[in-house]
DNA sequence: CAATCATGCGTACGAACGTACACTAGTTGC
DNA sequence: GCAACTAGTGTACGTTCGTACGCATGATTG
């Protein structure tokens, strides 16, 4: 067997493809821009991936994979109802989203995910996990809730004109929350 | 003054270029690909618009303008806040984004206005209307929060596994328009 | 050492792209 | 009826695209 030259070629190429979308989008990633920016020649891309699909499918599922792990870990790290609270407010204010680049990575996704059902296992599964993540703390109708509202403040937060007011965050939070 | 011999010439190609966004994304629309939809000749795209962009600005602008009046239009009927209550989830469970259509054509916007101010400046005032067409009913607070939840709700609805629980949005609705 | 084989790359091809621009045709003003 | 003008079109250019495929290179086997 053949050792690999260079084992982390794939995973270039998929962190370049991110960087991209995220700042051109979909429409403006190519493989030669993703093999130019990942340091491959252009021969690696159909080497590594049967087609742009299969790349962007890895892609956006890495991606979702991370964002959701801080996640877990940001509501893992609470060990009450209060501190589940105001993980969940954290979350929304500093975390999630919080970046343009993680903001145009999602709705890229969601995008994707609107128009295809193959993009859609991507997001069904993060949605299931952050979910299940809520579920630890809150009842599963809290969480429901909850995981909506984040995503909702989020996208508001980032895509309105008016700036955040924390103290509306704390407060719908804890109506939702309300026993 | 010439007369134009195809007054709805311009207003056909915005409409074929919204049909393809939904059916291709952004990615897979082009000027040839919308002339040819819209039934005329690749001229007339470079002839009524600047360019792609001015063509995406335009299209967007009408989508969201006609979202958004939809959404007026069921609140202003609403007589009382338990009719706003009523219409919210109303809104959430059949009109908004209830189409893959607009669930589309919603995150293709979202992901150009995530990217660049002048794609923001049309959620911005999508955004500002909702608003204000949810605070003729409710306070600020629960104005702003209450945009919020329809947004992540009508998103979670599309994109998640979970069938929709009607239940769970008429309570969540409820927690946040509470006194 | 020779034969074989998998890994990975360079290149080239045809299709599709945005855009510029010379042009036609039909209208207006004199 | 002719000159000036404007709305709208057809085409062609240079670029970029995805992908196929023949080839190099270095390891493995006998």
């Amino acid at each position: 067997m053949t050792r690999r030259l260079d084992p982390d070629r794939r995973d270039r190429i998929i962190d370049a493809c991110l960087e991209l979308i995220a700042e051109a989008g979909v429409a403006g990633t190519s493989h030669r821009k993703v093999a130019e920016r990942a340091n491959v020649p252009l021969g690696s891309m159909t080497y590594h991936f049967t087609g742009m699909d299969e790349l962007l499918r890895e892609a956006f599922t890495r991606f979702s994979d991370t964002v959701v792990a801080v996640f877990e870990e940001r509501l893992g790290a609470a060990g009450s109802v209060a501190e589940a609270r105001a993980a969940v407010v954290g979350i929304i204010h500093d975390d999630l989203l919080a970046s343009p680049r993680d903001l145009v990575l999602t709705h890229e996704l969601y995008a994707l995910a609107a128009r295809s059902p193959e993009y859609r296992q991507i997001t069904h599964r993060w949605m299931r996990r952050s979910r299940a993540a809520l579920e630890r703390h809150f009842s599963p109708d809290a969480a429901a809730q909850l995981d909506a509202l984040i995503e909702g403040l989020s996208i508001h937060r980032a895509l309105d004109t008016e700036p955040t007011d924390s103290r509306r965050t704390v407060d719908a939070v804890a109506r939702i929350t309300a026993p």
